[in-house]
DNA sequence: GTGAAAGCGCTAACAG
DNA sequence: CTGTTAGCGCTTTCAC
């Protein structure tokens, strides 16, 4: 066979036909597997596209079925306290690009610094038909334009819970910290700090709710000056624990996002104080530096790449028509390292990590 | 059955020309502004247009004009290196994401693991014609790729300088190490480590030839022992300059990537060096953390958002057929901080010293 | 100047 | 089962 490319002329599924001594319509019928077509005809079809490198074209597609193969990933920059993030983004495009590849459809960026321009951005995919539906991140809770996304019906699904009735995938936040907390109480804290993220994120109140759950369960009280807050990044993480670690006693910190970890260790470095011996660790979300950073981390795998592949996957069905509009929950792994106390060797524990390709 | 949506229905241009009184063909020309029209007519269906909330299916006009709207941000993740930069990526998008707004255009993410992926990509894309062109990052010695780029002209900009006759955009790899390496000898030292990157990178060679460049002019000796290289994070930055440190003299470094910054920190902090004052430090490359950790790291600015910017720029002029394939520097400036030795206060110096002019 | 009509490549009716 | 045909929404000749 010769997989000769023929340089300028494009090659329609007309010539598909021709060469294959069929209609243009049993063609189209047999690249599309309808059941419709005997499995000769199709296979010679398909024999005759693969040796012309025929591809069908995406425009006249999707003209005719009315919705490109093109997802959008819908990303408010000004919410930058995720993304600064180490490594979360690109796990979840990892994700996301599987499942669009499974489904023969492409991720386009919708990158919005405003509501306006949200609006406006949901509004053209909506009527230019380039985009057919978005994956949102970053839900807050005054998001106006979810009044234009009911009322044209388009498709989207949210990373994190929406304020609204709309599907969404997330992890349990408020179960991750919560069975985080317990881990610290498992290896005999009392005193547990939490360091948490700004007030107005939705996500933020969930987990420091988690952690309220874990000590009142075991009858520890929760102590306001051991609830702390910094941005999702280093440098905000260090000076709230540099703020706050003199004020209070503890022997061990719970921290709601990876951005934050390296803060903490330089924070403690700081202080003197020896991790795990005089403050035990555990970091909710997994990240390269949990593993190789000294000691290492002891973490809450949040499986970012299956939120994206899950959210992409979710929304392709839903922009097919496949299904209804209900939400999923990604769970979590303890993997247990040295910050906590669990192991003494370098490395960890990796009997719960799941072997996972290609983290992007 | 499609649950057909009531109110809205899809407003075509026939919609426009009715409501406006004209043919579909002078609504057509009207909204693409040409001058065969009266500015009467045009003012009116531009007016209709905007009151029927008229936008322009993408998939009839890409059918139409044998192009889409989308160009292709193709990113090979086996390269790793510089994915896990600290902000590398999100520069480069807010520039590609301005620059392809600009001229109503969407990115589209051509995420690849594998050469021949790769291959199929750019295929695809030309056969399809879902993607018009794409920005292709991390270009190394061998793409046999190249090929059916150059066999089907399919448009392409590499983000880095390419092997064979493409056109480019990039940083002044070495002259922006020439400049680094030029100010730690302005600040009176002889002894400067290179803390380099992977010697399979073409940019990593590049930089490594503008350190000694900049050391041979003023006289000084190149050391073997003084030339260092690691893998593009913090991690592995950290390991190299402990194994090395030990093994030689020196009072500065020259950084290569903003990706190590951490790790060299991390690694004079557990040798008992000060910075400056044992040994003073320059990075290529800035990011919020060189601003923010202490001492603040005196960096070269490479204008990443530029470089995203410009790189989209010229890929839409070479799809439009309105550019030949010639290539861009993007400059970079010079930000004085702390760790040479320039200022002692925080915050450092914004004056700024640019390495050489863009062209465009 | 403006309006009718011919496709762009594909899918899905409807005949044969 | 297969072939013919009518559009999807838009741009662009061509006549008027």
């Amino acid at each position: 066979m010769n997989k000769k490319v023929s340089g300028s002329k494009n090659v329609t599924i007309k010539d598909v036909a021709n060469k294959a001594g069929v209609a243009v319509s049993t063609a189209s019928m047999a690249l599309n597997n309808k059941p419709t077509i005997s499995s000769d005809t199709k296979n010679t079809v398909l024999n005759v596209a693969r040796d012309l490198g025929y591809h069908p074209t995406a425009a006249a597609r999707a003209l005719v079925d009315g919705k490109s193969s093109n997802v959008g990933l819908l990303i408010p920059v000004k919410v930058d306290s995720l993304f600064f993030s180490t490594g979360f983004f690109q796990k979840l495009i990892a994700g996301m690009n599987r499942a669009a590849n499974e489904g023969g459809n492409m991720i386009s960026l919708q990158i919005v610094e405003s509501r306006e321009e949200t609006e406006r951005v949901i509004t053209e995919a909506y009527r230019t038909k380039n985009v057919s539906g978005s994956i949102i991140t970053h839900p807050t809770q005054e998001m106006p334009y979810l009044d234009v996304i009911n009322e044209v019906s388009y498709p989207v699904v949210f990373l994190g819970e929406p304020p609204r009735n709309f599907p969404y995938v997330d992890n349990d936040n408020y179960g991750v910290t919560k069975l985080a907390t317990e881990h610290m109480i498992e290896h005999g804290h009392k005193r547990i700090a939490f360091l948490g993220g700004p007030k107005n994120l939705i996500a933020s109140e969930a987990r420091e709710r988690g952690y309220r759950a874990a000590l009142e369960q075991e009858g520890i009280e929760v102590q306001r000056r051991l609830i702390w807050r910094s941005r999702h990044d280093e440098q905000m993480a260090y000076q709230e624990v540099m703020n706050e670690a003199g004020k209070v006693e503890f022997s061990a910190i719970c921290i709601s996002v990876e951005e934050q970890m390296a803060g903490v260790y330089r924070a403690l470095r700081d202080l003197g104080k020896s991790i795990p011996d005089d403050v035990a660790l555990i970091t909710i979300g997994d990240c390269q530096l949990a593993e190789h950073i000294n000691p290492s981390m002891t973490t809450l795998d949040l499986h970012t790449e299956d939120l994206g592949y899950l959210a992409a996957k979710k929304l392709i069905r839903l922009i097919n028509g496949e299904e209804r509009q209900d939400s999923e929950i990604v769970s979590a792994d303890l993997i247990r390292r040295q910050s906590c106390g669990c192991n003494t060797i370098n490395g960890g524990d990796k009997s719960k990590l799941k072997v996972r390709n290609s983290s992007v």
